[in-house]
DNA sequence: CTTATGACTTTCA
DNA sequence: CTGAAAGCCATAA
């Protein structure tokens, strides 16, 4: 466990800070590492309700949805998390990330 | 305490 | 492969 210390939001944050650059990680994968298998939701929450002071801590662009797919929101992200990952070398399959090569744990 | 919402996931047709 | 439905978690009102 990453540290199990401080709010949910906290916890989250945390998590994404951890992930390496050039990896990405799932909502669900984030959750069942935090303890909450199915607390996929609430993790986009916690990442919804981040501030550009806090995103500039939190990797955000790291976060994707199961299966390597885009799921932040329409308007403002999409391209902008795919060119910050591609921009730390993530290869990208379709508009899938390939989770294979850039996973978690590869 | 109850209801509604959402940067999700999985399953079924 | 695409689309719809249900399930689960935390927060806000």
């Amino acid at each position: 466990m990453p540290g199990a210390e401080g709010s949910f939001f906290d916890r989250v944050y945390r998590a994404v800070r951890a992930i390496p650059r050039g990896r990405v990680a799932t909502y669900g994968q984030l959750a069942r590492w935090l303890g909450v298998p199915r607390g996929a939701r609430a993790v986009g929450w916690a990442l919804r309700a981040l501030s550009p002071r806090r995103s500039s801590r939190v990797p955000w662009h790291r976060v994707v949805g199961a299966g390597g797919r885009i799921a932040a929101r329409a308007g403002m992200g999409p391209e902008l998390q795919r060119r910050r990952l591609r921009q730390e070398g993530v290869r990208f399959r379709g508009g899938c990330v390939d989770l294979s090569r850039h996973g978690l744990q590869p």
